[in-house]
DNA sequence: GGCGTGACTTATA
DNA sequence: ATATAAGCCACGC
């Protein structure tokens, strides 16, 4: 696989428990902030589901991704709940409290 | 090597 | 506030 990929997992493989990143963030952190496609399509791709939790990667609105593979956006937010993040009334994570500072 | 595609983002109307 | 346009980069054919 290209480096790319290699770094934009490694940075998701970084996000604490009970925090999110947005696709944008982890584009910046992985190197570029041009990379924000990549990342869902890196994340699409998801070659390490058990390593890498793809699911505490979300839009930069807090909105969840539509196509989540493993059960939907149902499933992704009984993750991210599961882990403590909070969510505001509409489904959408709250990112003013939950998105990672990026250390 | 070119062309189309996408789990995005920002800008503009 | 929502809708539409353009920019951007890596991957597969």
């Amino acid at each position: 696989m290209g480096d790319t990929f290699a770094r934009i997992y490694e940075v998701v493989r970084r996000i604490p428990v009970g925090y999110v990143a947005t696709y944008g963030q982890v584009a910046a952190l992985a190197g570029n902030r041009r990379w924000a496609r990549v990342v869902g399509y890196a994340l699409h791709a998801n070659p390490d589901p058990h390593g890498i939790p793809c699911y505490r990667v979300v839009s930069r609105d807090g909105k969840l991704a539509p196509a989540f593979a493993f059960g939907g956006e149902e499933r992704q937010r009984a993750l991210l709940e599961a882990d403590g993040v909070a969510f505001r009334a509409d489904g959408s994570v709250d990112l003013a409290h939950c998105q990672w500072d990026g250390f």
